[in-house]
DNA sequence: TATAAATATTTTAATTTTGAAATATTTATA
DNA sequence: TATAAATATTTCAAAATTAAAATATTTATA
């Protein structure tokens, strides 16, 4: 156990008022993912890991690899084949094969991804800025900041 | 589209801005959730929902009701019942009936189940002293009051 | 007291998600 | 050039997850 010292909250040491506000961020971070889910849905008809595999596409409009998208979503690579997958499915994306590397996939969204996607994307913008109403942009920013700069794990390359 | 004024960063309008930092902030959260889903599967060969419900059970010795698990924990009803089933056949857990009230489980951790959940506890927090070393608590503590300041819908009750 | 509304939970079907193993291809090295 | 190592992706099985519908029970109301 880390010694009782340096502690910004009476009678809880820095480690455990760290992982308590951890919780909570997770907590209010997935509320607000929860609210967004709901209104894609209800709006659209449509799911919040399409939506995200479509705005990272839409980001890319020369196109993206399996594992680009794996990465700037910091989602398994088998997951990513069954959201495009479907998206492929439903003609708002498509794979090709390029680079004289066969392994590669570089998927894009058709022109009625890219439509379907406009569609939402406004109002989607508009619902993160109600939601976020509160949020000081500089401290989101700092914070950032601080949550990367332990990762020499896992992916924080830019977009 | 909302007018491109108050903008903290150049060419960006504010809602932008707030919605690019809102995905780096979900980016950032989930690569650190993987890593330490990673570790938690490497050292216990447990996984992070499990380890999440058994915490909130710990939390609450006297028990706590399915309804208090999914509100808490941020996630479906339905879900909870699968976990806590997996780790009422594991016997880390175990459902009774009170209250006079036929319609609801308390849930509360066995012997073995706390035994379990101290074992990994430590270590846990450990890793997340690690993970977050960066942080500064009193960022977090702000950017939680900003983030569940808007929070008209879901939960954000204590505990 | 019936009946309706509210509450707590489970069930169901579909999707999402993971990690590991398998497959295919390319690159490096002996 | 063989062979090994690395890379990119898919497949697989299990678990997690959601939203909606179903079930059971309790509470409120006419």
């Amino acid at each position: 156990m880390v010694a009782n010292v340096d502690q910004g909250i009476p009678g809880l040491s820095a480690s455990k008022a760290r992982l308590k506000l951890w919780i909570q961020l997770l907590r209010n971070t997935r509320s607000i993912e929860t609210e967004i889910r709901g209104r894609l849905r209800r709006e659209f008809n449509e799911t919040l890991p399409r939506f995200d595999v479509m705005a990272a596409l839409y980001k890319n409009p020369d196109g993206i690899m399996m594992s680009g998208l794996s990465r700037v979503l910091v989602v398994s690579n088998g997951n990513v084949t069954g959201i495009v997958e479907r998206l492929v499915k439903d003609q708002l994306a498509v794979r090709s094969q390029r680079d004289g590397d066969r392994r590669t996939w570089i998927i894009r969204l058709t022109t009625a991804g890219v439509e379907h996607f406009e569609m939402m994307a406004n109002l989607h913008e508009q619902w993160i800025d109600e939601l976020l109403q509160n949020i000081d942009p500089d401290h989101v920013d700092l914070l950032n900041t601080q949550l990367s700069g332990n990762l020499k794990y896992g992916q924080d390359k830019h977009d």
